[in-house]
DNA sequence: AATTGTTTTAAACAGTTGTTTAATAAATTT
DNA sequence: AAATTTATTAAACAACTGTTTAAAACAATT
Protein backbone atom coordinates (compact mmCIF):
# COMPACT_ATOMS: atom_id res chain seq x y z
CA UNK A 1 0.00 0.00 0.00
CA UNK A 2 1.43 3.82 -0.87
CA UNK A 3 1.15 5.21 2.76
CA UNK A 4 3.75 2.39 3.99
CA UNK A 5 5.85 3.47 1.07
CA UNK A 6 5.45 7.03 0.99
CA UNK A 7 6.18 6.82 4.84
CA UNK A 8 9.63 5.10 4.38
CA UNK A 9 10.76 6.74 1.84
CA UNK A 10 10.05 10.77 3.30
CA UNK A 11 10.96 9.49 7.47
CA UNK A 12 13.86 7.57 5.84
CA UNK A 13 15.28 10.56 4.36
CA UNK A 14 16.53 11.73 7.75
CA UNK A 15 15.94 8.57 9.63
CA UNK A 16 17.79 6.56 6.93
CA UNK A 17 20.90 9.71 7.17
CA UNK A 18 21.04 9.34 11.05
CA UNK A 19 21.66 5.44 11.13
CA UNK A 20 24.28 6.25 8.25
CA UNK A 21 25.73 8.48 10.09
CA UNK A 22 25.89 6.73 13.29
CA UNK A 23 27.27 3.45 11.55
CA UNK A 24 30.16 5.98 10.00
CA UNK A 25 31.04 7.57 13.23
CA UNK A 26 30.47 4.73 15.73
CA UNK A 27 32.98 2.42 13.31
CA UNK A 28 35.79 4.78 13.29
CA UNK A 29 34.98 6.06 17.10
CA UNK A 30 33.36 2.90 18.74
CA UNK A 31 30.82 3.64 21.20
CA UNK A 32 32.00 5.18 24.31
CA UNK A 33 33.99 8.03 22.36
CA UNK A 34 30.88 8.90 19.79
CA UNK A 35 28.95 11.42 20.87
CA UNK A 36 25.70 11.92 19.91
CA UNK A 37 26.39 15.49 18.53
CA UNK A 38 29.04 13.83 16.48
CA UNK A 39 26.41 11.73 14.87
CA UNK A 40 23.73 14.77 14.42
CA UNK A 41 26.83 16.77 13.00
CA UNK A 42 28.22 14.25 10.14
CA UNK A 43 24.05 13.89 9.31
CA UNK A 44 23.78 17.40 9.55
CA UNK A 45 20.44 17.31 11.53
CA UNK A 46 19.00 18.60 14.71
CA UNK A 47 20.77 17.10 17.89
CA UNK A 48 17.16 16.13 19.30
CA UNK A 49 16.26 14.44 16.13
CA UNK A 50 18.70 11.64 17.28
CA UNK A 51 16.62 10.84 20.26
CA UNK A 52 13.28 11.66 18.78
CA UNK A 53 13.73 8.61 15.60
CA UNK A 54 15.83 6.44 17.86
CA UNK A 55 14.96 7.19 21.80
CA UNK A 56 18.58 6.60 22.49
CA UNK A 57 22.16 6.73 21.50
CA UNK A 58 22.26 3.14 22.80
CA UNK A 59 19.11 1.86 20.97
CA UNK A 60 20.75 3.61 17.70
CA UNK A 61 24.11 1.53 18.48
CA UNK A 62 22.08 -1.61 19.00
CA UNK A 63 20.03 -1.47 15.90
CA UNK A 64 23.12 -1.06 13.98
CA UNK A 65 25.44 -4.01 15.60
CA UNK A 66 22.76 -6.50 15.00
CA UNK A 67 21.76 -5.42 11.40
CA UNK A 68 25.84 -5.36 10.55
CA UNK A 69 26.48 -9.00 12.49
CA UNK A 70 23.24 -10.23 11.05
CA UNK A 71 24.66 -9.14 7.74
CA UNK A 72 27.78 -10.53 8.31
CA UNK A 73 26.84 -14.13 8.99
CA UNK A 74 24.12 -14.17 6.49
CA UNK A 75 26.29 -14.12 4.14
CA UNK A 76 29.01 -16.33 5.00
CA UNK A 77 25.81 -18.95 5.55
CA UNK A 78 25.43 -19.59 2.42
CA UNK A 79 29.02 -20.46 1.64
CA UNK A 80 29.40 -22.69 4.68
CA UNK A 81 26.08 -24.67 4.44
CA UNK A 82 26.58 -25.65 0.94
CA UNK A 83 27.03 -29.18 0.80
CA UNK A 84 27.96 -29.14 -3.00
CA UNK A 85 31.12 -27.68 -2.59
CA UNK A 86 34.80 -28.75 -1.22
CA UNK A 87 36.63 -27.84 1.60
CA UNK A 88 39.03 -25.86 -0.22
CA UNK A 89 36.50 -24.58 -2.61
CA UNK A 90 34.98 -22.85 0.79
CA UNK A 91 37.92 -21.67 1.86
CA UNK A 92 38.55 -19.60 -1.06
CA UNK A 93 35.09 -18.34 -1.40
CA UNK A 94 35.09 -17.38 3.00
CA UNK A 95 38.40 -15.50 2.02
CA UNK A 96 37.80 -14.02 -0.87
CA UNK A 97 34.28 -12.90 0.43
CA UNK A 98 35.66 -11.37 3.34
CA UNK A 99 38.90 -9.79 2.46
CA UNK A 100 36.48 -7.59 0.10
CA UNK A 101 34.07 -6.75 2.31
CA UNK A 102 36.87 -5.67 4.72
CA UNK A 103 38.58 -3.75 1.77
CA UNK A 104 35.26 -1.78 1.52
CA UNK A 105 34.76 -1.35 5.22
CA UNK A 106 38.84 -1.78 6.86
CA UNK A 107 37.81 0.09 10.49
CA UNK A 108 35.15 -2.90 10.74
CA UNK A 109 37.29 -5.19 12.65
CA UNK A 110 38.79 -2.77 15.26
CA UNK A 111 35.39 -1.55 15.68
CA UNK A 112 34.26 -4.85 16.34
CA UNK A 113 36.83 -5.88 19.23
CA UNK A 114 36.75 -2.55 20.33
CA UNK A 115 33.01 -3.23 21.40
CA UNK A 116 34.39 -6.78 22.50
CA UNK A 117 36.63 -4.96 24.67
CA UNK A 118 34.09 -2.32 26.25
CA UNK A 119 31.71 -5.35 27.19
CA UNK A 120 28.81 -4.36 24.34
CA UNK A 121 25.77 -6.49 25.00
CA UNK A 122 25.55 -7.58 21.38
CA UNK A 123 27.12 -10.62 21.97
CA UNK A 124 24.66 -12.83 22.20
CA UNK A 125 23.70 -12.40 18.49
CA UNK A 126 27.27 -12.82 17.95
CA UNK A 127 27.20 -16.06 19.99
CA UNK A 128 23.79 -17.16 18.71
CA UNK A 129 25.33 -16.77 15.15
CA UNK A 130 28.64 -18.23 16.04
CA UNK A 131 27.11 -21.75 17.19
CA UNK A 132 26.14 -21.72 13.55
CA UNK A 133 29.18 -22.06 12.35
CA UNK A 134 30.35 -24.91 14.72
CA UNK A 135 27.08 -26.96 13.37
CA UNK A 136 27.63 -25.99 9.39
CA UNK A 137 28.83 -28.29 6.68
CA UNK A 138 31.66 -26.74 6.75
CA UNK A 139 32.78 -27.83 10.02
CA UNK A 140 31.85 -31.23 9.41
CA UNK A 141 34.27 -31.04 6.67
CA UNK A 142 37.30 -29.82 9.00
CA UNK A 143 36.35 -32.73 11.51
CA UNK A 144 36.73 -34.89 8.99
CA UNK A 145 40.03 -34.50 8.16
CA UNK A 146 40.57 -35.50 11.69
CA UNK A 147 38.74 -39.02 10.89
CA UNK A 148 40.50 -38.94 7.76
CA UNK A 149 43.91 -39.13 9.25
CA UNK A 150 45.12 -36.08 7.58
CA UNK A 151 45.21 -33.78 10.64
CA UNK A 152 45.83 -34.94 14.39
CA UNK A 153 45.39 -31.13 15.58
CA UNK A 154 42.19 -29.47 16.70
CA UNK A 155 39.77 -28.36 13.83
CA UNK A 156 39.36 -25.23 16.08
CA UNK A 157 42.86 -24.41 15.42
CA UNK A 158 42.32 -24.15 11.61
CA UNK A 159 39.32 -21.89 12.07
CA UNK A 160 40.91 -19.98 14.17
CA UNK A 161 44.12 -19.50 11.54
CA UNK A 162 41.53 -19.18 8.62
CA UNK A 163 40.08 -15.89 10.06
CA UNK A 164 42.97 -14.44 11.91
CA UNK A 165 45.13 -14.81 8.57
CA UNK A 166 41.94 -12.88 7.36
CA UNK A 167 41.31 -10.31 10.05
CA UNK A 168 44.48 -9.66 11.30
CA UNK A 169 45.77 -7.52 8.71
CA UNK A 170 42.88 -5.64 9.02
CA UNK A 171 43.22 -5.10 12.73
CA UNK A 172 47.14 -3.92 12.48
CA UNK A 173 46.54 -1.92 9.70
CA UNK A 174 47.37 1.43 11.06
CA UNK A 175 50.44 0.35 12.45
CA UNK A 176 51.59 -2.21 9.22
CA UNK A 177 50.69 0.98 6.92
CA UNK A 178 52.96 3.14 9.22
CA UNK A 179 55.27 1.30 10.41
CA UNK A 180 56.07 -0.83 7.05
CA UNK A 181 55.75 2.64 5.10
CA UNK A 182 52.55 1.05 2.97
CA UNK A 183 50.98 3.83 1.59
CA UNK A 184 46.82 2.92 1.63
CA UNK A 185 46.90 1.55 -2.05
CA UNK A 186 49.81 -0.98 -1.29
CA UNK A 187 47.71 -1.78 1.76
CA UNK A 188 44.87 -2.96 -0.59
CA UNK A 189 47.10 -4.84 -2.55
CA UNK A 190 48.80 -6.84 -0.17
CA UNK A 191 45.52 -7.86 1.08
CA UNK A 192 44.69 -8.54 -2.82
CA UNK A 193 47.71 -11.12 -2.94
CA UNK A 194 45.98 -12.41 0.13
CA UNK A 195 43.17 -13.69 -1.36
CA UNK A 196 45.23 -16.19 -3.07
CA UNK A 197 47.85 -16.78 -0.73
CA UNK A 198 45.63 -17.59 2.41
CA UNK A 199 44.09 -20.69 0.86
CA UNK A 200 47.55 -22.45 -0.58
CA UNK A 201 48.51 -21.75 3.34
CA UNK A 202 45.82 -23.27 4.81
CA UNK A 203 46.53 -26.54 2.24
CA UNK A 204 49.48 -26.72 3.29
CA UNK A 205 48.69 -26.11 7.12
CA UNK A 206 46.39 -28.86 6.49
CA UNK A 207 48.59 -31.05 4.47
CA UNK A 208 49.88 -34.26 6.75
CA UNK B 1 71.98 8.16 48.73
CA UNK B 2 69.26 7.28 51.61
CA UNK B 3 66.70 10.19 50.54
CA UNK B 4 66.51 8.97 47.40
CA UNK B 5 65.54 5.66 47.99
CA UNK B 6 63.23 6.25 51.09
CA UNK B 7 61.69 8.85 49.00
CA UNK B 8 61.58 5.93 46.39
CA UNK B 9 59.89 3.72 48.89
CA UNK B 10 57.42 5.86 50.63
CA UNK B 11 55.73 7.82 47.79
CA UNK B 12 56.09 4.22 45.33
CA UNK B 13 53.18 2.63 48.19
CA UNK B 14 50.48 5.50 46.70
CA UNK B 15 52.06 6.16 43.68
CA UNK B 16 52.70 2.45 42.60
CA UNK B 17 49.07 1.79 44.02
CA UNK B 18 47.73 3.83 41.84
CA UNK B 19 49.87 2.99 38.63
CA UNK B 20 49.05 -0.92 39.22
CA UNK B 21 45.40 -0.17 39.78
CA UNK B 22 45.28 2.66 36.12
CA UNK B 23 47.13 -0.62 34.46
CA UNK B 24 44.19 -2.61 35.41
CA UNK B 25 41.62 -0.73 34.74
CA UNK B 26 43.20 0.90 31.33
CA UNK B 27 43.49 -2.54 30.46
CA UNK B 28 40.47 -4.11 31.04
CA UNK B 29 38.04 -1.06 29.92
CA UNK B 30 39.78 1.14 27.57
CA UNK B 31 40.95 4.84 28.41
CA UNK B 32 37.61 6.19 27.46
CA UNK B 33 36.02 3.74 29.52
CA UNK B 34 38.26 4.14 32.54
CA UNK B 35 37.22 6.95 35.03
CA UNK B 36 39.63 8.32 37.44
CA UNK B 37 37.47 7.52 39.82
CA UNK B 38 37.22 3.53 38.89
CA UNK B 39 40.92 4.34 38.87
CA UNK B 40 40.91 5.37 42.91
CA UNK B 41 38.21 3.31 43.70
CA UNK B 42 40.37 0.33 42.37
CA UNK B 43 43.62 1.63 43.83
CA UNK B 44 41.58 2.41 47.42
CA UNK B 45 42.51 5.85 47.73
CA UNK B 46 41.50 9.97 46.81
CA UNK B 47 40.48 10.58 43.49
CA UNK B 48 42.76 13.66 44.26
CA UNK B 49 45.98 11.88 44.83
CA UNK B 50 45.45 10.58 41.30
CA UNK B 51 46.01 13.84 39.88
CA UNK B 52 48.56 15.20 42.83
CA UNK B 53 50.81 12.65 41.76
CA UNK B 54 50.56 12.50 37.66
CA UNK B 55 48.95 15.37 36.85
CA UNK B 56 46.25 14.13 34.55
CA UNK B 57 44.66 10.59 33.30
CA UNK B 58 46.30 11.15 30.15
CA UNK B 59 50.07 11.55 31.10
CA UNK B 60 48.60 8.33 33.78
CA UNK B 61 48.04 6.77 30.62
CA UNK B 62 50.89 7.94 28.38
CA UNK B 63 53.14 6.91 31.28
CA UNK B 64 51.99 2.90 31.52
CA UNK B 65 51.85 3.16 27.42
CA UNK B 66 55.46 3.94 27.26
CA UNK B 67 56.75 1.27 29.82
CA UNK B 68 54.65 -1.67 28.62
CA UNK B 69 55.71 -1.00 24.92
CA UNK B 70 59.26 -0.14 26.05
CA UNK B 71 59.06 -3.46 27.74
CA UNK B 72 57.18 -5.39 24.72
CA UNK B 73 59.50 -4.84 22.19
CA UNK B 74 62.74 -4.81 24.71
CA UNK B 75 62.07 -8.37 25.01
CA UNK B 76 61.48 -9.43 21.84
CA UNK B 77 64.96 -7.08 20.43
CA UNK B 78 66.81 -9.39 22.60
CA UNK B 79 65.49 -12.39 20.19
CA UNK B 80 65.44 -10.96 16.58
CA UNK B 81 68.96 -9.24 16.96
CA UNK B 82 70.64 -12.52 17.80
CA UNK B 83 72.79 -13.45 14.56
CA UNK B 84 73.94 -16.71 16.17
CA UNK B 85 70.25 -18.39 15.72
CA UNK B 86 68.46 -19.39 12.49
CA UNK B 87 65.34 -18.46 11.47
CA UNK B 88 63.51 -21.09 12.46
CA UNK B 89 64.57 -20.90 16.08
CA UNK B 90 64.24 -17.37 16.32
CA UNK B 91 60.42 -18.38 15.60
CA UNK B 92 59.98 -21.10 18.00
CA UNK B 93 61.62 -18.40 20.41
CA UNK B 94 59.60 -15.31 19.46
CA UNK B 95 56.09 -18.01 19.78
CA UNK B 96 57.19 -19.68 22.74
CA UNK B 97 57.63 -16.09 24.54
CA UNK B 98 54.70 -14.62 23.26
CA UNK B 99 52.76 -17.18 23.94
CA UNK B 100 53.64 -16.90 27.30
CA UNK B 101 53.38 -13.65 28.20
CA UNK B 102 50.08 -13.12 26.29
CA UNK B 103 48.59 -16.54 28.93
CA UNK B 104 49.70 -13.78 31.98
CA UNK B 105 47.65 -10.69 30.20
CA UNK B 106 45.19 -11.91 27.99
CA UNK B 107 43.51 -8.49 27.86
CA UNK B 108 46.25 -7.05 26.16
CA UNK B 109 46.08 -7.31 22.96
CA UNK B 110 42.49 -6.34 22.93
CA UNK B 111 43.66 -2.74 24.79
CA UNK B 112 46.26 -2.15 22.38
CA UNK B 113 43.78 -2.55 19.23
CA UNK B 114 41.25 -0.65 21.57
CA UNK B 115 43.88 2.40 21.76
CA UNK B 116 44.70 2.02 18.34
CA UNK B 117 41.25 2.78 17.28
CA UNK B 118 40.56 5.75 19.46
CA UNK B 119 43.83 6.91 17.88
CA UNK B 120 46.05 6.88 21.13
CA UNK B 121 48.76 9.47 20.72
CA UNK B 122 51.41 6.32 21.75
CA UNK B 123 52.18 5.78 18.12
CA UNK B 124 55.28 7.27 17.78
CA UNK B 125 56.34 4.86 20.55
CA UNK B 126 55.15 2.05 18.70
CA UNK B 127 56.31 2.91 15.30
CA UNK B 128 59.80 3.90 16.44
CA UNK B 129 60.05 -0.16 18.14
CA UNK B 130 58.40 -1.40 14.64
CA UNK B 131 60.96 0.14 12.77
CA UNK B 132 63.77 -1.65 14.67
CA UNK B 133 62.49 -5.23 13.60
CA UNK B 134 62.32 -3.99 9.96
CA UNK B 135 66.18 -3.31 10.44
CA UNK B 136 66.54 -6.30 12.47
CA UNK B 137 68.60 -9.76 11.56
CA UNK B 138 65.67 -11.52 11.87
CA UNK B 139 64.31 -9.28 8.85
CA UNK B 140 67.26 -9.66 7.02
CA UNK B 141 66.77 -13.93 7.82
CA UNK B 142 63.10 -13.52 6.15
CA UNK B 143 64.38 -11.74 3.42
CA UNK B 144 66.89 -13.94 2.60
CA UNK B 145 64.00 -16.30 1.69
CA UNK B 146 63.40 -14.91 -1.13
CA UNK B 147 66.58 -14.39 -2.50
CA UNK B 148 67.60 -17.90 -2.29
CA UNK B 149 64.51 -18.26 -4.34
CA UNK B 150 62.78 -20.26 -1.30
CA UNK B 151 59.85 -18.12 -1.05
CA UNK B 152 58.34 -15.55 -3.88
CA UNK B 153 56.30 -13.65 -1.41
CA UNK B 154 56.44 -10.39 0.40
CA UNK B 155 58.17 -11.24 3.31
CA UNK B 156 56.14 -8.99 5.40
CA UNK B 157 53.11 -11.92 4.95
CA UNK B 158 55.46 -14.07 6.78
CA UNK B 159 55.86 -11.47 9.60
CA UNK B 160 52.15 -10.63 9.73
CA UNK B 161 51.48 -14.37 9.71
CA UNK B 162 53.10 -15.13 12.98
CA UNK B 163 51.70 -12.11 14.79
CA UNK B 164 48.88 -12.97 13.67
CA UNK B 165 48.94 -16.83 14.58
CA UNK B 166 50.11 -15.65 18.04
CA UNK B 167 47.73 -12.62 18.83
CA UNK B 168 44.21 -13.07 17.01
CA UNK B 169 42.87 -15.93 19.23
CA UNK B 170 43.34 -13.59 22.20
CA UNK B 171 41.85 -11.08 20.33
CA UNK B 172 38.79 -13.44 19.60
CA UNK B 173 39.47 -14.69 22.84
CA UNK B 174 35.95 -13.63 24.48
CA UNK B 175 33.70 -14.72 21.71
CA UNK B 176 36.07 -17.91 20.64
CA UNK B 177 35.30 -19.14 24.75
CA UNK B 178 31.60 -18.46 24.04
CA UNK B 179 30.88 -19.84 20.67
CA UNK B 180 33.05 -22.72 20.99
CA UNK B 181 31.92 -23.20 24.94
CA UNK B 182 35.53 -23.56 25.95
CA UNK B 183 36.71 -23.17 29.61
CA UNK B 184 39.45 -20.86 30.46
CA UNK B 185 41.89 -23.70 31.35
CA UNK B 186 40.62 -25.12 27.84
CA UNK B 187 41.81 -21.75 25.89
CA UNK B 188 44.50 -21.89 27.83
CA UNK B 189 46.00 -25.29 26.64
CA UNK B 190 44.56 -24.73 23.15
CA UNK B 191 46.99 -22.10 23.56
CA UNK B 192 49.58 -24.42 24.75
CA UNK B 193 49.42 -26.38 21.73
CA UNK B 194 49.75 -23.60 19.30
CA UNK B 195 53.38 -22.90 20.85
CA UNK B 196 54.63 -25.98 18.59
CA UNK B 197 52.33 -25.84 16.09
CA UNK B 198 52.60 -22.16 14.87
CA UNK B 199 56.52 -22.61 14.16
CA UNK B 200 55.47 -26.06 11.98
CA UNK B 201 52.70 -24.12 10.28
CA UNK B 202 55.19 -20.75 9.37
CA UNK B 203 57.55 -23.08 8.57
CA UNK B 204 55.40 -25.34 5.63
CA UNK B 205 54.25 -22.12 4.56
CA UNK B 206 57.88 -21.15 4.12
CA UNK B 207 58.33 -24.00 2.10
CA UNK B 208 58.74 -24.13 -1.28
C1' DA C 1 58.50 22.17 70.50
C1' DA C 2 57.89 24.90 66.54
C1' DT C 3 58.34 25.24 61.73
C1' DT C 4 58.35 23.63 57.32
C1' DG C 5 57.27 20.56 53.76
C1' DT C 6 54.52 16.66 52.08
C1' DT C 7 50.42 13.79 51.66
C1' DT C 8 45.57 13.13 52.07
C1' DT C 9 40.83 14.56 52.16
C1' DA C 10 36.09 16.43 51.10
C1' DA C 11 34.07 19.60 48.41
C1' DA C 12 33.47 22.35 44.61
C1' DC C 13 34.07 23.77 39.71
C1' DA C 14 33.59 23.88 34.93
C1' DG C 15 32.95 21.44 30.81
C1' DT C 16 30.75 17.65 28.41
C1' DT C 17 27.08 14.62 27.22
C1' DG C 18 22.56 12.08 26.77
C1' DT C 19 18.06 13.31 27.03
C1' DT C 20 13.81 16.17 27.49
C1' DT C 21 10.89 20.10 26.80
C1' DA C 22 8.04 23.40 24.84
C1' DA C 23 7.44 26.09 20.99
C1' DT C 24 7.37 26.41 15.87
C1' DA C 25 7.21 24.77 11.17
C1' DA C 26 5.67 21.55 7.84
C1' DA C 27 2.83 18.08 6.12
C1' DT C 28 -1.47 15.39 6.14
C1' DT C 29 -6.24 14.68 6.88
C1' DT C 30 -10.83 16.15 7.35
C1' DA D 1 -9.40 26.15 4.62
C1' DA D 2 -9.31 24.40 9.32
C1' DA D 3 -7.82 20.95 12.22
C1' DT D 4 -4.68 17.54 13.36
C1' DT D 5 -0.69 15.05 13.22
C1' DT D 6 4.27 14.82 12.36
C1' DA D 7 8.90 16.83 12.01
C1' DT D 8 12.24 20.19 13.45
C1' DT D 9 14.42 23.50 16.40
C1' DA D 10 16.77 26.01 20.28
C1' DA D 11 17.21 25.82 24.87
C1' DA D 12 17.50 23.74 29.15
C1' DC D 13 18.31 19.91 32.45
C1' DA D 14 20.61 16.71 35.16
C1' DA D 15 24.11 13.45 35.62
C1' DC D 16 28.90 12.51 34.96
C1' DT D 17 33.78 13.45 34.65
C1' DG D 18 38.58 15.47 34.86
C1' DT D 19 40.60 18.69 37.55
C1' DT D 20 41.36 22.19 41.23
C1' DT D 21 41.06 24.12 45.80
C1' DA D 22 41.63 24.92 50.49
C1' DA D 23 41.93 22.90 54.65
C1' DA D 24 43.53 19.09 57.57
C1' DA D 25 46.65 15.31 58.82
C1' DC D 26 51.08 13.67 58.81
C1' DA D 27 56.12 13.55 58.58
C1' DA D 28 60.61 15.64 58.58
C1' DT D 29 63.70 19.32 59.91
C1' DT D 30 65.43 22.87 62.76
Amino acid sequence: MAKGNEKQSIDASTEEKIKEAARVVFTRKGFVSTKVRDIAAEADINLALVNYYFRSKQKLFDLIMIETIEKLFSEIKVIITDESTSLNTKIELIVDHYIDQLLNNPDFPLFIVNEILSGSNKFPAFLKNAEMIKGSFFFKQLNQLNSDKKLEVNPIHILVNIIGLIIFPFLGRRVLEKAAGLEEEAFRSLMEERKKLIPIWIGKIIES
